[in-house]
DNA sequence: GTTGTAAGTGTACGATGTAAGTGTGTCAAG
DNA sequence: CTTGACACACTTACATCGTACACTTACAAC
């Protein structure tokens, strides 16, 4: 018979049939993932994450060291969810679908690229998509230096994301007459900005609001960086000064 | 006369001839920033922002809205440290000493990249800088299209940084036997990643600790995108599939 | 049984940002 | 000079956070 005292509150239903899963660091680290998909990276708090599980905060410190060990661990958490790095023989299309792939993850955890970005971990999983674009890079031809570089280059687009100083617009009004009068007041403060603006939301490729298509941003820089590391590869690229 | 109490403690000498500092926003910031640079972005907490100026933590929400605003105005600070965007006729050319000179400014407030990738507020200042920015490639040819592409594909560049994904690596150890012991152990669990560093490290060109000259490398991958979107403009880039 | 260990609980502390209310100095209007 | 208003600094207080520390409990090995 179950104990009738000192079986906490569960976080869902079922209280009788399902005895009491005990806790363990996947299912924190779960959860906590879960938490910050949902309610966003600073609603995870150890005591909410704690409750959540039915636990009080401190029991979860014997799964992770501290705060920063579950924000690491979160992270790799999202890291092992992407796809295997490819292996196709062309080295620019084996490290475009890579990224793309990593990519499609990264958008299911808003949260992961600022995390990722706090702190530079690198842990075993992040490490090893790193070897996996290495490996990918010495076998098309590129000096170790040149792979160096590329790395430099690629930098977060590795793992699939850019930081973009300018991503989640929502300034952008719905209402026409609203937004063309913020596109004006644009213009007279800024008026190049104000010029690129408002020909693109005539040709109808907003830039503000929901517009900006943000994968084809992606994928349009992927390709010219892949381009340029192509001719650095051969030695073609050519530097002003 | 100076009254004999309630004038309290300064943050430094010369109690009698200075009479008391008023309070402003523009030394509430400049003090903010002398704490960051100094102690980090971490120290910066409203009681010791408070104490370094003489006065308690409250009296600081007088000038600033909350800790918010504190931080997006000690960026404004050091965006406005930037000098103005270059006119240079050759639009790379003006770009690549811009974006230069503003990364040798960020260089002196090592926490301000983190910062500033946190919040994507477009204060004035940026906005300023991006709108030189957008001017110079409208100016040189770029249809507005392509000028809102580019400014993706530069990304925080424009003002001065990349995210290294892999920057403070001061994991290496400045004993040659222990460092050469690590490359061993990172080329057990990472090959490729091993055979990079081990061909860097025999050249001299050092891809950990100290090494990975980091100018360098933005200058690198800077001109490398410059060139891609001369292409772009071009009508010359060519992606594969 | 005893005992050792792993894991959950409870309480408590220091740090943080900041809301709300209380002086107090300066200065213009009377 | 008095008076009132206002700007600005001070004081107190609170909620929330991470987490140190001491404790209880559950269970397996002997």
């Amino acid at each position: 018979m179950s104990p009738p005292d000192s079986t906490g509150a569960q976080e869902s239903g079922t209280p009788s049939s399902e005895q009491r899963v005990p806790l363990s660091r996947e299912r924190v680290l779960a959860t906590a993932v879960a938490i910050a998909d949902e309610h966003g990276i600073e609603a995870v708090s150890m005591r909410r994450l704690g409750h959540e599980l039915g636990v009080e905060a401190m029991s979860l410190y014997n799964h992770v060291a501290n705060k920063d060990a579950l924000l690491t661990g979160m992270v790799d958490v999202v890291v092992e969810e992407m796809p295997p790095p490819s292996e196709d023989p062309d080295w620019r299309v084996a490290l475009r679908t890579t990224m793309l792939e990593a990519r499609a993850v990264l958008m299911r955890h808003q949260w992961a690229p600022r995390v990722l970005s706090e702190r530079s971990e690198l842990t075993h999983p992040i490490l090893l998509r790193f070897d996996a674009a290495v490996g990918t890079l010495l076998r098309a031809g590129f000096t170790a230096d040149q792979t160096h570089h590329a790395l430099h280059v690629l930098g977060s687009r590795i793992l699939g994301f850019t930081q973009e100083l300018f991503n989640d617009s929502e300034a952008m009004s719905d209402d026409p007459d609203v937004a063309a009068l913020m596109i004006k007041q644009m213009s007279a403060a800024y008026p190049n900005l104000g010029a690129m603006i408002e020909v693109a939301e005539h040709d109808g490729t907003s830039v503000l609001g929901d517009g900006c298509d943000d994968q084809y941003e992606f994928e349009l820089a992927l390709d010219l960086i892949l381009n340029g590391l192509e001719r650095l590869r051969r030695g073609e690229l050519h530097v002003p000064h």
